[in-house]
DNA sequence: AATATCGGAACATAAACTAG
DNA sequence: TAGTTTATGTTCCGATATTT
């Protein structure tokens, strides 16, 4: 099914670019910008300051304002598009009869999400929550969130195409295309462990179960197939990406972010497909997906399935460079 | 200098969820 | 059912590379 872009219901028209000033209409709009989390300032230092806004922050910067719908010259170059066709960029650069709207991909349906946290109800006055000097992120973090809730519900050890009830989030580039249909949600049974290896994926294993049975499978796995660990780690990537190409169910899709990978599809025979086969994790904990009872029981078994891994990948590690040294001194 | 490439933060919003 | 929360998908900033 050819998903219709879902913007174009009420596609407005108007500029996106509202003068200075205006209001914009997003519910998040009136938000605080939020600096970025690692402490760069915030974006778009040109835009000029509402005019009316000193209530709510003088020093906050104008909310970035994206078209609904770039066109597929400026998606694929990654630039400023505008509502109007052709869009500037495409007149100035001579391209206006190619400039035509990209097509939208169909938001995923399905995916359950485990239960909301709500937010503590005391001190919440109607419509207090935003828009009142502290932004989404803020309020989260801050005095309504517990710190298991929000701060990092999903620390590194968790991989980010698991969400936090051990499910698998929808994965964007299609990784799992080829598994699971779109209709069908992954089961709680197939996703063995929210410890990963260093790769970042999600270790699957099909149809197995928990139980001793399967973590010594996942035991011998991880001694077979750690082992040529940099090898397997850019394969892995380099398929993943040309997963993105190949996998899609669309085939002419316009350009995305990921197509800037032009990768001739070049598979090695030393790393077949195999690799991209869900395997058991190379964790030894526990594989059911039921979150910790509290929050010191989550830290708990983070630090001890953080810790195993850290062992384990320094175990590979250095087998693998003392086989890489024998193989030299042998060649 | 102009243009192209691209990583990733910011943004927008559909869909899941919740409270009344 | 309206409002809230979250996850997903898109836009485009800004740094860097390449071309003219």
């Amino acid at each position: 099914m050819q998903s219709m872009p879902y913007y174009q219901q009420g596609y407005q028209t108007a500029s996106p670019y509202p003068a200075a000033g205006s209001p914009a209409t997003s519910v998040m709009n009136n938000a605080p910008i939020l600096g970025h989390p690692t402490g760069l300032p915030p974006l778009h230092p040109g835009l000029p300051e509402q005019p009316g806004s000193s209530v709510v922050g003088q020093s906050q910067a104008q909310k970035r304002k994206q078209v609904k719908n770039a066109c597929t010259n400026c998606q694929k170059a990654c630039k400023k598009c505008d509502d109007a066709r052709p869009c500037p960029r495409c007149v100035k650069y001579g391209i206006a009869d190619t400039c035509v709207n990209s097509v939208r991909k169909e938001r995923k349906k399905g995916i359950k999400r485990g239960p909301y946290k709500r937010r503590q109800k005391p001190e919440e006055k109607p419509g207090a929550r935003k828009h009142e000097g502290m932004n989404e992120t803020q309020q989260q973090q801050g005095q309504y969130a517990p710190a298991a809730m929000r701060a990092a519900p999903l620390p590194f050890g968790y991989p980010s195409n698991l969400n936090q009830y051990g499910q698998p989030a929808y994965d964007p580039y299609g990784q799992y295309a080829a598994v699971y249909h779109k209709e069908q949600m992954m089961q709680q049974s197939y996703v063995v462990n929210p410890v990963y290896p260093p790769m970042g994926y999600p270790m699957l294993v099909p149809g197995q179960t928990d139980g001793a049975n399967g973590q010594q499978q996942q035991q011998q796995q991880q001694q077979q197939q750690q082992h040529p660990y940099q090898q397997q780690h850019s394969a892995m990537t380099q398929q993943h990406y040309s997963g993105i190409m190949h996998h899609s169910p669309q085939a002419s899709r316009p350009l995305m972010h990921g197509d800037h990978f032009q990768q001739p599809q070049n598979p090695s025979p030393q790393q077949p497909a195999q690799l991209m086969t869900p395997v058991a994790s190379t964790s030894t904990s526990s594989t059911t997906s039921t979150p910790p009872e509290t929050a010191e029981e989550e830290e708990g078994s983070k630090f001890a399935r953080l810790s195993q891994l850290c062992s384990a990948a320094l175990h590979h590690t250095s087998e693998h460079a003392r086989t890489e040294s024998n193989n030299s001194q042998q060649s």
